[in-house]
DNA sequence: GGAGTTGTTTAGGA
DNA sequence: TTCCTAAACAACTC
């Protein structure tokens, strides 16, 4: 489920645990989930220690806790963070459950595709302080996506959008949105673009990830009317602007929806 | 029962 | 060396 949008809704679901300590770390398992963690130094650094901040970069999340605790979270596939009571006993598919005075912190991940990170440091750690810059940011400038679609040249537009070291937080349904409402081709080569077209689709990446942050990422509440993720899961779903009904193929090896009018190969 | 899934990592070939 | 693709990971839904 969680592109950038999602993963921000998903750290607020944490957000009433702020400022309160942490009783109890409960861990589920064996888990892949935590492959390169110190299992019970994280525990036993975690335990007394009080939640203080949270954000998100991309998909990635990191929650910094009193102590110098940093916790890492990515949500894989079907990850999931919510609240529960006190004392809750985890179920089969919660991984990681932070027992506070008046709650849970539960991650939750059936396909256990997530990742949990640790580290103890005064500055935030080394794999979070190294992630690029956020797709709304003044950093990505028109001059950085020109760099960047010279670079991949030969990658697949779709392909290309779901590289997280250049678009974080971009996932497969982003992915689609955006080149269809920059109306370019989603097998055409990055390399290839003219100036305008590279524009446009700077654009359009910036807006559509502003835009579901406010909606989204705040209530999950719906992206505006007439965007194609309404109807992109659809089987037989029709293009919302020409009516045409959407192509559906494999490209960049992911399932990939898009409109042969509107994003008419060049 | 089989196919498909909103993500990442890795192996292997070009 | 660099870049790209396909498979693997695992559990659930249709």
């Amino acid at each position: 489920m969680p592109e950038l949008a999602e993963v921000e809704y998903f750290r607020r679901q944490w957000q009433p645990g702020q400022g309160a300590v942490v009783q109890q770390v409960l861990v589920h398992g064996n888990k892949r989930i935590f492959r390169g963690v110190d299992v019970e130094r994280m525990q036993a650094a975690l335990s007394g220690a009080k939640l203080t901040g949270s954000e998100t970069r991309g998909k990635q999340m990191l929650f910094r806790f009193s102590g110098g605790g940093w916790l890492g979270i990515h949500l894989g596939m079907t990850g999931e963070l919510r609240l529960e009571p006190p004392d809750y006993k985890p179920g089969k598919h919660e991984h990681l459950v932070l027992g506070q005075s008046r709650r849970s912190l539960v991650f939750r991940d059936p396909r256990l595709f997530g990742r949990v990170r640790f580290a103890i440091s005064r500055e935030a750690p080394e794999w979070w302080a190294t992630l690029p810059p956020a797709v709304t940011s003044d950093a990505f400038t028109l001059a950085r996506m020109r760099a960047i679609l010279h670079r991949r040249g030969r990658a697949p537009l779709k392909a290309l959008l779901l590289m997280q070291p250049f678009f974080p937080g971009i996932g497969n349904w982003m992915a689609d949105e955006a080149l269809w409402q920059a109306r370019l081709h989603p097998r055409r080569a990055a390399g290839r673009l003219d100036e305008k077209e590279a524009r446009t689709l700077r654009t359009v990446l910036r807006r559509i990830c502003r835009t579901s942050l406010r909606t989204i990422g705040v209530d999950w509440s719906d992206p505006p009317e007439g965007w194609l993720l309404h109807v992109r899961w659809k089987k037989g779903g029709h293009c919302p602007v020409c009516g045409l009904e959407l192509e559906r193929a494999q490209v960049g090896g992911r399932t990939t929806v898009w409109c042969g009018r509107c994003q008419a190969v060049k």
